[in-house]
DNA sequence: GTCTATATTTGGATAGAC
DNA sequence: GTCTATCCAAATATAGAC
């Protein structure tokens, strides 16, 4: 007998290894100690094990930001929220092709999983707004500057830190941008 | 009778409609007129082709670089460059997802084919210098910015322009950076 | 150089006994 | 709920004729 969350939890073990498409039911089965018809009484499809590793995968991470305090005015809270979002994902690079890139042709996310992900963005929103920040554009940016980083250092030097290094310089010139307004377009 | 060009270039059609991932020797074969195995005189491996797609993908965009006749100032010259990377990957993801992502586990472009990508980069990096950038972090960061702000756009917002619409902003903020020396790193 | 035919492997999924 | 046995499909790659 196994849980579904156990499953899940081996899932990712093998894509930490093997590259998230490198899953087949065979091993996720024998890893939680089944042989790979058993697996069908925990999960429909081979899809329906993605769909739960990508609801898991955000949820895990919205219960990480929401267990660690914050405190200070919004320079602290960026360099917090942005570092957060670059070591969950930089340590755990197969969570990051998952959530955040498309690696399996065929996959899409259900809504009620895209719900989870959609609630962690809302989450940093509602955070950054408590300190004067919610301008839509400016958080959009935010966020693709952290991930943009992230994904230079995943795939170019996984084990270095030449992009994460980046974090806080990119984080000041950000909030600077802000406070002077220089919110030119064209 | 085919040519290895054009085999590459049909790979990049299937890669287009079917993901990276769901290229098959038998499609690939297909289209260029041929049965499977006569692939095999072309190529010597499936991976064999991917090596050829990454290697064409960066030189592809390196003589698009080239053909552009650049003029103005670090800002004109950013500006352009971002423009350039953005409407190359964001109209064909699939060349985004081989050439900055890894898309095939076990895949890894050969050095021969890496080189490719590092020339392009130097490309940019020589343009820059021209202008009196020659800041490797800086580079780095702008490199990042960009690619961030495409993969966003290619994986929430396929068809929009939500993000891209951030670039001139992103380039601004970047070079009033510059211009102020807000170096601060810690 | 291209083909037919096939070897080989792999992996998702199901049937049916226990 | 778990198993054994198996189906079925797909896909890489090779052998050998033409």
């Amino acid at each position: 007998m196994a849980t579904r969350a156990e499953v899940v939890a081996a899932a990712w073990e093998i894509a930490a290894t093997e590259g998230v498409g490198g899953i087949t039911i065979r091993d996720l089965a024998e890893r939680v100690g089944l042989k790979a018809p058993s697996l069908y009484e925990y999960f429909p499809s081979k899809n329906a094990v993605y769909d739960a590793m990508f609801a898991d995968g955000w949820r895990a991470f919205r219960e990480l930001m929401a267990s660690v305090p914050r405190s200070g005015d919004l320079r602290a809270v960026l360099r917090s929220v942005s570092e957060e979002l670059a070591r969950f994902w930089v340590s755990q690079p197969a969570r990051f092709s998952l959530l955040c890139q498309r690696p399996i042709p065929g996959f899409e996310p259900s809504s009620h999983a895209y719900a989870e992900a959609v609630a962690v963005l809302d989450d940093i929103a509602a955070e950054l707004a408590v300190h004067g920040l919610e301008d839509r554009r400016a958080i959009d940016l935010f966020i693709a500057v952290v991930t943009g980083l992230v994904s230079q250092q995943i795939a170019n030097d996984p084990t270095g830190d030449r992009w994460l290094q980046l974090l806080g310089w990119a984080v000041d010139i950000f909030l600077t941008s802000l406070n002077d307004k220089g919110s030119a377009t064209a």
